[in-house]
DNA sequence: GATGAATGAGGATTCATTCAT
DNA sequence: GATGAATGAATCCTCATTCAT
């Protein structure tokens, strides 16, 4: 009975998704053809269409997974700066260059894509709500946008030293306090 | 003696520059057809191929026109934080909004095109230049970054406060001195 | 010794072969795909590959069917012409929408499948022997096409006048005798 | 200058449809290839296009072309019924052949595109218009009817007699009066 | 110089069919 | 027997680019 297992169909859509992310991130949306998709995932293009039904549906699957990775567990953190800093580096950091990658493609996507555009608003519009009782939005939007801006520079710029622009950051907000 | 003035060259170049930025601000450089750009520019398909050698180069020429326009006349102002604080208001106003998207298109670009993360890159180090004396480098990073992050924010939030942005941008770097 | 009674065998047939004809009079033969057929018979693909070879073989069937359908029991009525009313009626009728549909689709498929082809040549054919002795060919043929023609008028016009049409055809061929 | 003639643009439509008639009327609609008619043509996909949005606008433009042909010059005639006759020897003779096949293939496409069977129906009521005075409308179905049968069946049978044929009708009709 | 008709390789997607379970 | 997940060739169509005029 090839009716397969939930697991398994769950397994088959991250088995596609990472596919995709690969070459996304890679190549850029645009620039990635379906076939090397499937290339990638060695599955075939008639399954992968099972799973979604359109290459702009897989692009916009991808970045929801994105936003939801980088909201995740910020805001719980007993010293929010902290936590703050940590995903500083952690976004710089070498190992984080698929997601780089992705997250520049995924704010292209926000000049033609509403619901792209919407997830990249919202992704902020979480922060602003997780910090909202720490410090005015203003001040946390900006926190947001150094958060922005490093994703940029890191990913243009490997000797960047992370460590040196996350103590500049630390520095100049502890001294806010 | 060529039979056109320079002046001539120029101008057709720019009406297709033009033309070009109007497109791929509006739907993004890979969902822009030439076509398009032809239509745009009131010009034939073949004469733009005279003044461009492909699709490719006319990315390159608006992406680099895109960082030069950038990266004029800071560091050279009297007051250097002023200077930047307006940018930051110049980047989040209303009338930015195509130059905020041709900046995250042109970002995207970044991941798979050296030459145009070449030329991100080297905006950056303009900035780390021109404000090399003023403040360690790490800390003009930040400054970029949140340029950086001003420029996706207000693209994504027509409501977003720019003046509380910069004010809260303002307090923070002033706090430091 | 079968598995499966004779008779379930030929229930599963009549399941497919219903699927099918619903969905090809909707859609037509080539607008309708397999999958389609699978989900209105409520069968798997895996099952309805055990009764038909191929999508092409079902096609065949069902025109088959149809030319078996339409012609039953002529030739042997008590009074001919009467009959051969009747039918008329019937297929002008409301109720012949989907034997219209599949009438029509088979009469493309001549274009290209010899053995459709065949069937309905056989089907002219066999109305030419059954009245064979009550006129001559032509006036069969006639009488054939005035059929065919309704079927088609019916179709495409839903306030069409049947009766006023079959009495026309009857007085027409009354005033012969 | 290759802003072309009118006529040129006439031509090259012209040669569209005729290829695309000959494929047509050889395999029917949906089993002749975009790529078979390129081929067929001479000409290139994208050229095709720049002739018709898509293969359902070529398939409508065929069938339109069908029922304008078909309607031309009835009713205009001196004696109609000697006209309607030589209608019934055109289609039923043997250079008509591509002509039938188009037409069984245009009647199979009313089941599913409206605008197809707008056009049949409406090439119907041209017929009733054009003879309305002469006769009531059902016999002028009947006609047509014996038409749209005439040219099924010969279009099955090649040895089907078609002069003994259009004789049986004429005498059908002509007794009446 | 200037035009835009013409090209054709490449892209996304569908769908008849198979086969492991 | 029965299932439906999986395949991949084939299809329609687009679009960057060229070149005859």
């Amino acid at each position: 009975m090839p009716k397969v297992s939930e697991e398994h169909l769950t397994n088959r859509r991250r088995q596609i998704l990472d596919a995709a992310a690969g070459c996304f991130a890679r190549n850029g949306f645009h620039r990635t053809s379906m076939q090397e998709i499937v290339k990638e995932s060695g599955l075939s293009a008639g399954l992968i269409y099972r799973y979604f039904p359109g290459k702009e549906d897989m692009i916009l699957a991808i970045v929801e997974e994105w936003h939801t990775t980088r909201s995740a567990g910020l805001g719980t953190a007993s010293d929010p700066l902290d936590a703050y800093l940590g995903l500083l580096r952690a976004i710089g950091g070498p190992d984080a260059a698929r997601q780089r990658n992705l997250g520049m493609q995924a704010w292209a996507e926000t000049v033609r894509e509403p619901r792209i555009r919407a997830l990249a608003r919202q992704g902020v519009d979480e922060q602003l709500e997780a910090f909202g009782n720490a410090a005015p939005e203003a001040l946390i939007r900006v926190l947001v946008a150094i958060y922005q801006g490093l994703l940029l520079q890191a990913s243009w710029d490997d000797s960047l030293d992370v460590e040196a622009f996350v103590a500049a950051v630390g520095e100049l907000v502890r001294r806010r306090r």
